[in-house]
DNA sequence: CGGGCTTTTGAGCCAAATCAAAAATAGTGG
DNA sequence: CCACTATTTTTGATTTGGCTCAAAAGCCCG
C-alpha cells in the first residue's frame, strides 16, 4: 500500500500551532483547493495596496521586500508553502511593503470577506492565523539579530539552518536538503551583503563540507556543523518538538 | 482655563487604531491605573519566560533585544509610552526574547486572564490590540532595511525620524525635541554599528546643524533636512494624518 | 572631590563594497 | 540538437566604511 500523500502545506504549517480537529482541516482543504500558477519574478501585492483576497503560498517561493530609492531592495521574509502573504492586511488598511514570487509557485487566494466568518466560526483556525502572524513576527526579529550581529559567514548559515527547521516542519526537507529556488542575488538582498561577497561566502561554505547547492537545491551536508557555526537556536520558530 | 490634560499614553496611541468609544477608554484608564516604577536596565521579561501579566509601559524607555553567545546585544526594538511588552506570549507560550527598561520607567501590569474577558467584550480593543501588534511588525521590517541596506548615518537619521513620528503620536513630542534617555552604547546596539562609530556619526548630525542632544533630550533642528536624509517616510507606522 | 559611567579622539586593521571582466549555465528559437 | 542570448556565477584588483584597541576627557552624583 505505498499511498501517495498530497500533503497540504498550510496545514502542515498550523498544525504546529494548535491541535486541528478534522473540521478545521476540512476548512482549511476547501479554503486551498483553489490556486492559481505564477511565474518566478511575479508581483503580487505592492507597497500601498490592500488587496481583496489574502494570498497563501502552496508551491515554490515569494518573498516581502521594499525597494530603496537607490533602486536597493531588502528582502524582510522568505515565505514557503504554507505561508500567508497578507493576512494583516485587513487591520492595517494598506501593504506596507510589496509581495513577490521568486520562482514560479502556486497561490491559493482567499476571498478576505470569507476570512472573518471562517474565523468566528472555527476559533482554533483563528489561533493558528494568529500564530502563523506572530512567528513571522519573530522570524523577523531573529533577521534583525542576523543582520545586525553576525559576519556574513553566519549570516547566510543562519538562514540555511532556518529555512531547514521551517521546511521541514511542513515536510517539505528531506535529509537535510530542499528546494532552493532563489539566485545568489536574492540571497544577497536577503541578508543585506553584496552578490559578490554572497558568492565567496557561499564558496566558502562549499570548501568546508557544510553545503551543496546546485540548480535549484541546497543540501546541508553538515547540520550539527551548520548549527554551530551559525549559533543557531530554533526556538525562535516556535514549532513543535 | 488653563487645564492640565493628563494623557494616559495607551490611549493617545491606540487611538490612531480605531475609533475607541468612551466606554473603551474607561476600560483602557482601569487597565493602566496601577502602576509600578522601576529603575533603568531591570530586566521585565527574559528569554523564555511566559510572565503572569501583560507589560505596558506609561513612562520611560524599555527595549526588546537578545544577547548573543560573544556577549553582543542586538536590540530589536524601542518601546516607548503606551507600547505594549508582551502581548503576543499567549499566543506563543514563551518569549523568544528579553525586555527591559532603558530608563527609569512607569510600567502597568494587566493580569493575562483579564485580557480575554476584555477583549471579548470590547472589540474595538481586540482590534486595536491586534493593530498595536502589526504596527509592531511593521517597525520591525523597517528596521531591518535600516540594518540591512542604509548606511551607517542614514541609520541614524531613520531611527530619529521615527522616534519623533511615534512620540508625536501619543503627544510626547513637541517642536521637534523629546527625552532620549539612551547612551550611544545603546543607540550602537539598535543599529548594529559600534558604539565608536555612533558618536562619529552623532558629532556629524551635529556639525550639519541637524540634531541637538545633551542630558537626555533630543531635539530635531531640521525635521525636513533629517528626514530627507534618511528617506523616511512615515507610512509604515500606519498613523492617522 | 573622587570614582564610575559616558563620550570623545587617534591609529591601525579588516570585512565587505565596488568595479570590471571572464567563465559557466540556462533558456530560446530555428 | 545546436547556435545564440541572457542570466548567473566566479575571479581579480582596489577602495572604504566601520571595527578594534587604547587612552583621554567630560559628566554625573553621592
Amino acid at each position: 500500500m505505498s499511498e501517495i500523500r498530497v500533503r497540504n502545506p498550510v496545514i502542515a504549517k498550523l498544525q504546529h500551532a494548535t491541535a486541528l480537529r478534522a473540521e478545521d482541516r476540512a476548512v482549511l482543504e476547501a479554503l486551498t483547493a483553489q490556486a492559481i500558477e505564477l511565474p518566478a519574478h511575479a508581483e503580487l501585492v505592492r507597497e500601498g495596496d490592500c488587496p481583496p483576497h489574502v494570498h497563501v503560498v502552496l508551491s515554490g517561493f515569494a518573498c516581502r521586500y521594499k525597494t530603496l530609492p537607490d533602486g536597493g531592495r531588502q528582502i524582510m521574509a522568505w515565505l514557503t508553502p504554507g505561508d500567508f502573504c497578507d493576512l494583516h492586511v485587513a487591520v492595517l488598511g494598506a501593504m506596507d511593503h510589496a509581495v513577490a514570487t521568486l520562482s514560479p509557485s502556486r497561490l491559493a487566494l482567499l476571498p478576505r470577506n470569507g476570512m472573518e466568518e471562517i474565523t468566528d466560526r472555527h476559533p482554533a483556525l483563528a489561533r493558528a492565523f494568529w500564530w502563523a502572524t506572530l512567528v513571522d513576527a519573530a522570524i523577523l526579529r531573529e533577521w534583525l539579530v542576523n543582520l545586525g550581529r553576525r559576519p556574513g559567514e553566519q549570516r547566510i548559515a543562519h538562514l540555511f539552518c532556518e529555512l531547514l527547521a521551517r521546511l521541514r516542519a511542513t515536510g517539505l526537507a528531506e535529509d537535510g536538503e530542499m528546494d532552493f529556488p532563489l539566485t545568489q542575488a536574492d540571497l544577497a538582498d536577503t541578508v543585506g551583503l553584496s552578490a559578490v561577497h554572497v558568492n565567496r561566502i557561499v564558496q566558502d561554505l562549499r570548501e568546508a563540507g557544510l553545503i551543496k547547492w546546485r540548480s535549484g537545491r541546497l543540501r546541508i551536508l553538515d547540520v550539527a556543523g551548520l548549527e554551530s557555526l551559525a549559533g543557531f537556536n530554533p526556538s525562535y520558530l516556535h514549532l513543535l518538538r
